[in-house]
DNA sequence: TTGTATGCGTTATCAG
DNA sequence: CTGATAACGCATACAA
């Protein structure tokens, strides 16, 4: 039967293996590098009378606390949720443990920061929520711990960033529509209140024009990212163009987009459902792209292409950079990955 | 200009409102009732100072963390993503954290269970993966701190537990299709190696003799949650009914069902998809009601009747149980809400 | 009610 | 490299 943890000590321990706690402490911290007998007697120690470090006491003494600390806006938010799925198994093996803040305004997410700075963590990752610019609150706390912001343009000097390369997105996205076959496309645009979305929706037009592709500023519209806006976009975009159609096949393509670029993954899905409903076709007579790469993504029919966030990347940047301190704040821009599916291909 | 926490101490604040330090952390930690010129003067003290108390040296001297544990088998789960938005802003008003562990399999999980309980967790929260048993490993930390099991079957009447009445749900799932008119029903049920489908499984056949509908033990499928296994069970189920439908429409709803109960939202939507393409109607022909709630039920159309599991009292009776401590453990069952859309009602 | 003094378990310092 | 000891910041028993 083994002794919960927490019972003993490290005094325990250096009785045990009969030397002292300060051994015992360099042994176990790793900063002892010899593997001789003693070693393995105050290793044996531990393993037998189950220790494990008194975490409390630990961070008192030698100011650092384990602990890193991550702020999303909302589990459901799907950026945020395979975060959490890609850092969590990520830190602790080396024995660290994640700090969650959770919180969907400035004013919450401030108070997170301040939260989790409280606790003294070794490092603080944030996905800031879509409007809120935290640059003044990070700021303040930028000299006492390492600070990586994801995603977002707020740009500060003292704090790091990891963010996504939305343009190279863009590129990529339209190049593939281009040699998919297309030749006119739709953009079913993210919420126009954010910076963000204004300048994807210029790198679109830049990128329409670069491929020699057709859009019509009739088809392009900022809102926000459901279903049913995709599916009411989509509808208002094909449901009368099947008559015209008949007048001149040859031109069909200038009346209605041969492509569907959308600034979600749920927006393609409406998307993809209206067009089902109108009797079109998904990838022959329309193509498809969404972005976020959501597990659904897998499940329509055909299977959605999307925009992959590099989660993988992202976490090992964010970590890296944190281990680095906060003295070496860095900005890095990171490609995302199409994931070519059924919906842009035969 | 703030001062950053952590730069000061207890000892700071002492000597700017000249008190002791003794009454500092009376006053600040709420032990002290009256609210005097002295309360007064270490208020502004610890408010001038930017001052907050350090955790660590807090934990190590009062043996309690101000932190609970929360593990969860992955933040893409839906019930998971739900309890962490509903639990996170609930805790963190008494200045408490979250600490996250994510772990899909057993032994990760008992890793997780062991770290938290090394970190000294004031209480644990615990959603089990599926087919994952920690009651053994949980019986093991039970007597040093709260811990509370959510969902999932094993009982330990050494660890609290609060648990979904699933049974509940589909009573009131096959009641609901019966006062909607629906004769005959099928059910896509979870994975067959889950001892909870096997009863919820006994549960459908029972509730639908009790309210005399109909079903086939050839409708009836195990299988696993996803889009793709709704649209093919579906198209099995309806594929080649239409032809038989025409030899006899009064007795048509014996060889097709007209209502499907879905183990997930996912599968759901998939039914709804085939449903679609081979031109049926939801409600009309089939009446369709899913489970979980996801935020993607509203979206579709028509919107997705589903069960909606009861975060909230979920997270409060955890915290609840938690705070009274791990002397005292219960098991309570609480029940899920049927949300009442367009799948299942004109 | 207030201040003084002790100890929580660990790591850092320093002398051997 | 090892061991003895100080110090981390706070909460609390105890004395005033």
């Amino acid at each position: 039967m083994q002794a919960p943890a927490g019972t003993s000590s490290i005094t325990n321990v250096a009785a045990k293996a009969n030397v002292s706690i300060a051994t015992v402490s360099r042994v176990l911290s790793g900063k002892r590098t010899k593997d001789d007998d003693i070693a393995r007697r105050v290793r044996a120690a531990a393993e037998e009378l189950n220790y494990s470090v008194n975490y409390a006491a630990s961070s008192l003494r030698s100011d650092t606390s384990n602990t890193i600390g991550l702020i999303i806006p909302s589990a459901t938010d799907p950026l945020s949720a395979h975060l959490l799925d890609e850092l969590e198994p990520t830190i602790d093996v080396d024995s660290q443990q994640l700090l969650l803040g959770i919180g969907q305004t400035q004013e919450i997410q401030e108070e997170r920061i301040e939260s989790l700075a409280a606790r003294n963590v070794d490092g603080l990752i944030i996905v800031a929520a879509s409007g809120v610019d935290l640059a003044a609150t990070l700021e303040r706390y930028a000299q006492h711990m390492p600070i990586v912001q994801v995603g977002g343009r707020q740009r500060s000097f003292r704090t790091s960033m990891v963010s996504i390369d939305d343009n190279a997105a863009m590129e990529m996205s339209i190049r593939h529509l281009a040699s998919c076959g297309a030749r006119s496309v739709a953009y079913l645009a993210g919420n126009n209140v954010s910076f963000e979305s204004a300048e994807l929706f210029a790198m679109f037009h830049t990128q329409v024009r670069s491929y020699a592709l057709f859009t019509s500023s009739e088809w392009n519209k900022f809102g926000e990212a459901s279903v049913q806006r995709g599916f009411h976009c989509t509808m208002n975009l094909f449901g009368n163009a099947d008559a015209l159609d008949r007048s001149d096949p040859a031109t069909a393509f200038l009346r209605r987009p041969e492509a569907l670029v959308c600034c979600d993954d749920t927006v393609a899905f409406g998307a993809m459902v209206a067009l089902d409903a109108m009797g079109l076709s998904v990838p022959d007579d329309v193509r498809i792209i969404g972005s976020g790469d959501s597990p659904l993504a897998m499940t329509t029919m055909p299977q959605l292409t999307s925009i992959r966030p590099p989660v993988e990347q992202i976490v090992a940047e964010s970590l890296r950079l944190i281990a680095a301190g906060s003295h070496s704040p860095a900005h890095i821009t990171l490609p995302p990955q199409l994931v070519v599916r059924g919906s842009t291909q035969v």
